[in-house]
DNA sequence: TGACACATCTTACAGATGTAAGATATTATA
DNA sequence: TATAATATCTTACATCTGTAAGATGTGTCA
């Protein structure tokens, strides 16, 4: 029980989040406004979507003034790990290497890229 | 109006078209033959999973003898894509490399895969 | 040809999700 | 200290999801 069961993200759940792990904390104002021009969702939709977070147990808040400032409750790469993982089992059955190849085909990852990649595991 | 707007895979759905997939067609019982044993549902949800696949547009079925022979209605590159972009844009705005190196780093890709990867991207 | 096994078709239903409105509280300002 | 602006809190609601049961159809074999 070290290892608390997380209740899943939604996906409009799980872009709010990542907007707030780009502003390291934010109102619902802050998180509106970084909301890219196409995605056109209320502000009280974005205020459900972060109390719901907050519910689930991905942020905690503190208040400023009279609005609430959201912050991670758990650490972005714990998120990171579960959702990536989660992901591959459903789409690949776990194996990451179709997931690259996808990416690397598709030209959204380049040579330069690979080698950092190559650095980061030779250093392990 | 060429590229159709396919409606969205839920994360079960996900999981039984990988199944269609690994086995290029097959019966409900075929699907629920290759379920891993600690996913535990039964026949009658595998087949509603598989009825709302082919309702999305993602699978067609033929009959054969009294049962249905479900294959994929579109290609799976094409599914892949649209799944791994949309997971790309909620989870990291759209950027591939922290997804890599995350996996780099939890030990899921090898020097070897990145071995690969780089003739792959030599090539093109 | 009748019955058994096994399919599909129809229906169910609680909970999650996306989206947001209305009610109420709080802060700044005239 | 009213009042306007802006927050949060409470509530809503249609649709989607996960999970499956019951009704009905069909092929097979005694």
């Amino acid at each position: 029980m070290t290892k608390r069961q997380l209740q899943a993200m939604s996906p409009a759940e799980t872009e709010i989040l990542r907007l707030v792990w780009q502003l390291e904390q934010a109102t619902v104002q802050q998180v509106c406004d970084k909301l890219p021009p196409k995605r056109d969702i209320a502000y009280k939709t974005v205020q459900t979507l972060l109390r719901r977070l907050e519910e689930k147990g991905y942020l905690k808040h503190k208040t400023k003034g009279k609005a609430y400032v959201f912050c991670p409750a758990i650490k972005r790469e714990d998120v990171v790990k579960r959702t990536v993982l989660d992901f591959l089992d459903r789409l690949f059955a776990g194996d990451p290497r179709p997931l690259m190849q996808f990416l690397a085909q598709d030209g959204r990852i380049d040579a330069d890229d690979i080698e950092r990649l190559r650095e980061l595991i030779d250093k392990q």
